[in-house]
DNA sequence: TCTGGGGTCCTAGGACCC
DNA sequence: TCTGGGGTCCTAGGACCC
């Protein structure tokens, strides 16, 4: 119980992945701005899904709609979404990382996104600890600190920088790609680590050094703080992260709901007691959307888009195996107002012709005297049966 | 800054039942 | 019918993340 490993988790979160995987198959844009967003033309309505460092210097980063990235920087190469591309890049980077030992004994690695995942020791091949007291610290961070330490390519890794350096150096040599890597004693620290070492580098952030280098940032810079909550907190004299670790966990409870109130003052702690789980992510729905380059005026056309979206999204489903058990739609009007309707099935379902009728009797709770921008359809299924 | 598409989870009110 | 309280499901909306 006392493997000294078991103390870390690593997250690895590739550079730019995106525009990476683009300019991996077409080494020419090497060195140029690159932007990867919507159908990769930068008059239609879409945004920035990654843009390279080179267009990074211009000021476009993700999320920004690709006119204004067009106008930030002109000459940036613009290309559209390639999904099937990144999903087997992707495949790729995490085969290469559950292939990693760490002093001879496995670990275990939780898929996040395209891009990323959590690294740890498998708790279940424990190996006797060597000495090491359960409240080892690692030598204190300053400026600069956390740079890696070894060169370990092909060495087995001792401590958890070495291993970062091996992970950085499998995923470079395997897929072509280059990964920054954070250090920390829970999830929280090594996720919030990782933009530090960015890019190609590595970076450790554990309770010890956690106010000293979080406890001045706004709160946003925490991960599941995002602008609301940010000026909910800022609203009640909270505008750092030392601030709300030092909030009172009843207080917030009060003003934020009883879930979320005291772990939003666990993060500001930089607290995170889940596990690293390898288990396979299960969706629990699957949903189709899109933005019309012109807005829909005439209510036959909203009718068939939903009925498309709505098959699409039964394909997805299908795939998968499960019937739905609810069926919701989302309209977004002219100029941006969103609403949405769902309903629970009589019996789930996976029949195309009866998930897109539900999907459009939906319309019918809907206004229909504004112009429609975006269509959407979601699928919940019914949980996947035990054993899974 | 005229604002994608894929998801997840939380909240709150009302219905309904005992 | 002058009317408590808890549990659960359904629905709409919001926040967040990659």
């Amino acid at each position: 119980m006392t493997d000294p490993r078991a103390r870390w988790v690593l997250h690895v979160d590739l550079d730019q992945f995106i525009a990476a995987v683009e300019v991996l198959r077409r080494p020419e844009l090497a060195g140029r701005p690159v932007v990867v967003g919507g159908r990769g033309d930068p008059t239609e309505r879409g945004v920035v899904a990654t843009a390279s460092y080179e267009a990074r210097e211009h000021g476009v980063g993700s999320g920004m709609p690709l006119r204004v990235a067009a106008r930030k920087c002109p000459d940036a190469v613009f290309l559209p979404v390639d999904k099937p591309a990144y999903d087997a890049a992707s495949a790729e980077v995490m085969a290469t990382l559950r292939a990693l030992t760490w002093d001879g004994a496995p670990v275990v690695v939780e898929v996040l996104g395209w891009d990323e995942a959590f690294l740890a020791i498998d708790p279940a091949s424990e190996v006797v600890a060597e000495g090491v007291a359960a409240g080892a610290v690692v030598e204190g961070e300053g400026e600069g600190g956390g740079t890696p330490t070894g060169t370990a390519t092909g060495s087995q890794p001792t401590g958890p920088q070495e291993l970062a350096e091996q992970v950085r150096a499998a995923v470079l040599e395997g897929t072509g790609l280059h990964c920054s890597v954070g250090i920390g004693d829970n999830r929280l620290r090594a996720k919030i680590a990782t933009d530090f070492g960015k890019p190609r580098g590595t970076w450790t952030l554990t309770a010890e050094t956690w106010l000293e280098v979080m406890g001045d940032r706004p709160t946003d810079a925490l991960w599941g703080v995002g602008r609301r909550t940010a000026a909910r907190l800022a609203a009640l004299g909270i505008d750092t992260v030392a601030q709300l670790a030092a909030a009172d966990p009843d207080r917030l409870a009060a003003e934020l709901g009883p879930t979320m109130g005291p772990w939003y003052v666990r993060l500001g702690r930089g607290a995170d007691s889940r596990r690293v789980d390898p288990t396979p992510y299960v969706p629990r729905a699957h949903g189709r959307e899109e933005t019309f380059q012109a807005d829909l005026e005439v209510w036959a056309e909203v009718e068939a888009a939903v009925r498309s979206l709505a098959r699409a999204a039964t394909a997805d489903i299908v795939a998968e195996g499960r019937p739905a058990a609810r069926v919701g739609i989302k309209v977004r009007y002219r100029p941006f107002f969103t609403t949405s309707r769902s309903l629970t099935l009589p019996t789930p379902t996976d029949d195309p012709d009866a998930l897109a009728d539900a999907a459009v009797a939906l319309l019918d709770r809907v206004e229909r005297d504004r112009p429609v921008r975006l269509l959407g359809v979601r699928l919940e299924m019914v949980p996947p049966p035990d054993g899974y």
